[in-house]
DNA sequence: CGCGGTGTTGAAAATTGTCAATAATTGTGG
DNA sequence: CCACAATTATTGACAATTTTCAACACCGCG
């Protein structure tokens, strides 16, 4: 299934996965589980695999066959029009789900890159509608799942939409920053694990002006770049940066 | 339910409604039902409701309950940000379904504004999970429009990060006249029920933009616009201007 | 140690936004 | 049904932001 040679299964039972045991488990499954249920559960996990920096995890046509859930690594998605455009959609962690967008049409709709060494868990859609045909949390953790997808995507609407460079930069940032503490690291330090490019694609903004505003919001005293490695000076700066009013259509 | 008073609720049976009745069952209702599915299906729709041009179906904040089919009529979604910001984030049409972003958190996350006199099937979210518990088909279709519209969001995502005014528009026009001939309108004309100011806001344009931008492609011989009737002289141009290579970051 | 990819910075150009004036259209109430 | 008010649309001139092009610095890795 996985595009790119690097990409090696291992064997599920070997290795005792099961999402019972994960660490991951508040961000990835649904809570208030019975025993009895978690174990079925557990059943949609066919399989993980580990992925290595740089290779693809699926690519856009590829027939689309399964979700993936992210154990560790960090990828992004991003999608390429006919004419070689090509935009990032969204970079995701550990505990997120990729592959939502295949469902519509049996065919992945974009590509998802890993941008570190990663391990994802393999759920096979059918065995996912089949559990969730029988527990109902599994259901309704499904379409929640779904969900928060489109309304994630709507909040980027609004910063593609109506934001200048420093806006969106200062979101994104934001943004970051409360993912990777919601996973346990710090408040203020964080290693980017794309490039400026990646990064401007996603905000729709060219590199040199992501280097730039990075630039400017160390010169304020916001923030500290020392290449991927920031720092966060002062957070309700970037909170400030990201509601000023000007700059909205 | 509905947040504005001009929404009346229609008796269901009085009217006979009816999926399988309906001439947008195809746009909405998965194919391939047997007789009996189809019939159970029918009672997902526990009323129709209709919604004056202006008035909102759902607002940001209210409790989830249902997601509702659009029978006639026509919508944008809206979202607001703290800062007053507001991003139109999709114009909807007949057959399409809108209140999806409502079930991640229980409360809808947009407002949705009927843009002209409107009519829409009532679907309880509970209903629809429990139906689709039973009906493998009915599971698989909701999975499909919510992967739907993330694709769609995808679409949006590369047209607000890396196109300039005029391909934007382009491709929206050639959007909205795909859908509209998949609804047995004119392949040629259409009447756009929304303002510039809101196109703008669903483009990341401001509307004088917008209003230019509609000048240029009439100065060209691409379109005839007389106000919100406007003519497609010629598509072929529409497609070279959304492929054109510049303006990508 | 050097090379390729990545990041920074400057100056000029291009695109889009802002402000403002005017026109066209639509809705409303007499 | 008409007239007036309010909304919507068009257009111009100018300003602001971002992009483009280019040069150079910095790692990281073989």
């Amino acid at each position: 299934m996985p595009s790119d040679c690097p990409a090696r299964p291992i064997d599920a039972q070997a290795i005792k996965v099961a999402c019972s045991n994960c660490n991951l488990r508040e961000l990835c499954m649904p809570v208030g589980l019975s025993p009895e249920e978690l174990e079925r559960v557990d059943g949609v996990v066919a399989a993980r695999i580990k992925v290595k920096r740089g290779s693809r995890l699926f690519r856009s046509g590829e027939p689309f066959k399964a979700l993936f859930a992210i154990r560790t690594g960090f990828f992004k998605t991003c999608v390429a029009a006919a004419d070689g455009r090509d935009q990032v959609t969204g970079f995701q962690m550990a505990g997120e789900i990729i592959g939502l967008d295949g469902i519509v049409s049996d065919r992945h709709a974009c590509d998802a890159v890993a941008l570190e060494d990663a391990e994802v868990c393999v759920m096979p859609f059918e065995r996912i509608g089949e559990l969730a045909r029988e527990v109902g949390a599994l259901q309704h953790h499904v379409h929640r799942i779904m969900s928060r997808e489109i309304v994630r995507e709507h909040g980027v609407m609004l910063l593609l939409g109506g934001m200048r460079a420093d806006e969106r930069l200062a979101a994104f940032l934001l943004n970051l920053m409360q993912r990777l503490h919601a996973r346990g690291f710090s408040r203020s330090e964080l290693v980017l694990r794309m490039t400026r490019e990646e990064i401007g694609s996603y905000l729709g903004l060219k590199l040199e002006t992501v280097s730039r505003t990075f630039s400017k919001f160390a010169g304020d005293g916001v923030i500290e770049v020392r290449q991927r490695h920031l720092r966060i000076l002062d957070p309700a700066a970037l909170h400030r940066i990201v509601d000023q009013q000007p700059g909205h259509r």
